[in-house]
RNA sequence: GGACGGUUACCCAAGUGGACAAAGGGGACUGACUGUAAAUCAGUUGGCACAGGCCUUCGGUGGUUCGAAUCCACCACCGUCCA
């Protein structure tokens, strides 16, 4: 049970009780009916780029799969073809039915890297939401008042702002809520900023439909590598899923150690009691900080990569920061030709403009086989090892086969 | 339909004729230090250029002006209020 409650955050003890009591009774009940619980989460396909933010509510899938329930993946393609109020001064094109279907496609993909695939059902709203006329629609917003949504937090503050509040944002909360409906979810997971369309929108339309409500699995929000902010890329302080392990194993390590806590509750597929130890031996001191975010950064890049290659991006990094020796992958350029440094690093994209190459060089940040460069023109002519930043290595070799 | 107000760099946001490549904050990057890519401190953060300097950017298009992010006209999108 505590396993199953990890991670969430109701605001709200009196909410987590009843959450709990809720849940536990219908573990009971489905137990004695001999089936497994019906467990959903929906999904925004509108970006296919997941980060590790977006993982938090499908390891709670996960560990439902665990326990033997089963788990709906639900792709909002009908939503998302409306377009999302919270961004909404953003210029944000209408996507077409077949680059939501694309995303969708794209999007399950990287979730499978942490639920089982033949363990989880992937469904699409459109298939639902898709049929229900403006009659429906209507009677399904007499189960709200404009007093519940208002006071929605994230619509108060707007209103209190003076800033705009969207009625089709009431929608969203109603379709969702028919999309628990529709899927007959006993349990559905999600973040705070999902607290009313989870809480209230589909417990109501449930009810209304005679069925027993779902039961609210809301969990924290994954602060970025900052540790103050949510992670979100447009802020730059996410953490891809698609990139390296050496990258990710990097960036775990560059989170602020006070979001420790947040990740190890949120992204981890620890258990409760491997969370707590984790947690005291760093508040007692009996863990080094340093270690502590090691063993983190290790344990999330295995999620993702497994065991083999989490290690060696941790090796890797060990000799990297700690030792200030050079990794074990670095890029490879063959040179035929003497070529000035900033044209080699601009042609290949290790830097985005010649300014930033001149930058760097103005800041000490460009090293040549230990040597720290001072003219971004300088040509290289050699072999040899050239270090951009703290991450970038590059080893320049020099394919001779020059007919002059 | 009417009256105001908004649109600025990766994000937020200041700037209301020249000293504006554009304050401040966040993010990101670099350096020092370290415990690490933590914390702290310092610096950098449009492009081109060896340099003087040049070029492009403040929603779009035109205009006024020696000079426009700033003023005017039209257009687009958005907000608030009145109906």
């Amino acid at each position: 049970m505590s396993y199953l409650m990890r991670g969430t955050e109701y605001g709200d003890p009196a909410m987590h009780k009843a959450m709990e009591d809720e849940l536990r009774e219908r573990l009971l009940m489905a137990e004695k009916e001999g089936r497994p619980l019906q467990i959903y989460c929906g999904y925004d396909p509108r970006t296919a780029d997941l980060h590790i933010g977006h993982t938090v509510t499908m390891r709670k899938l996960r560990q439902f799969q665990e326990l033997g329930h089963h788990v709906v993946f639900l792709v909002g393609t009908y939503t998302s073809l409306i377009g999302d109020p919270s961004d909404k001064d953003k210029l944000r094109p209408q996507l077409t039915p077949e680059q939501v279907q694309q995303n969708a496609e794209t999007y399950a993909e990287q979730a499978f890297r942490i639920l089982d695939r033949n363990q989880t059902e992937v469904r699409y709203n459109a298939e639902w939401l898709s049929k229900l006329d403006l009659a429906d629609l209507i009677k399904l917003a007499s189960n709200f008042t404009i007093q519940q949504f208002m006071t929605r937090e994230n619509f108060r503050k707007r209103w209190d702002n003076e800033e705009a509040v969207y009625f089709h944002e009431l929608f969203y909360a109603i379709m969702q809520g028919y999309d628990a409906y529709a899927l007959d979810a006993d349990v559905q997971v999600g973040g705070t900023d999902q607290m009313f369309n989870i809480m209230t929108a589909a417990r109501k339309i449930m009810t209304y439909f005679g069925k027993k409500p779902n039961i609210g699995i809301i969990l924290g929000i994954l602060p970025g590598t900052d540790g103050e902010v949510k992670m979100s890329k447009s802020l730059g302080n996410h953490i891809p899923l698609n990139t390296s392990p050496e990258d990710m194993f990097g960036k775990v390590m560059s989170i602020p150690d006070k979001a420790m806590d947040s990740y190890a509750r949120l992204v981890t597929r620890w258990t409760v009691e491997e969370i707590d130890a984790f947690e005291d031996a760093i508040e007692r001191g009996d863990i080094h900080p340093r270690d502590a975010k090691m063993t983190l950064a290790r344990e999330i890049t295995s999620a993702f990569y497994g065991d083999v290659k989490a290690e060696a991006a941790q090796e890797n990094f060990i000799k990297v920061f700690q030792k200030g020796e050079s990794p074990t992958n670095i890029d490879e350029v063959n040179l035929t030709e003497e070529t000035r440094l900033i044209d080699l690093l601009t042609q290949n994209n290790f830097v985005t403009s010649g300014s930033q190459v001149r930058r760097l060089v103005d800041q000490n940040g460009i090293k040549i086989d230990g040597e720290t460069i001072v003219d971004p023109l300088m040509i290289i002519t050699n072999a040899c090892l050239i270090q951009v930043g703290k991450r970038t290595f590059i080893n320049v070799e020099f394919n001779n086969n020059k007919m002059d």
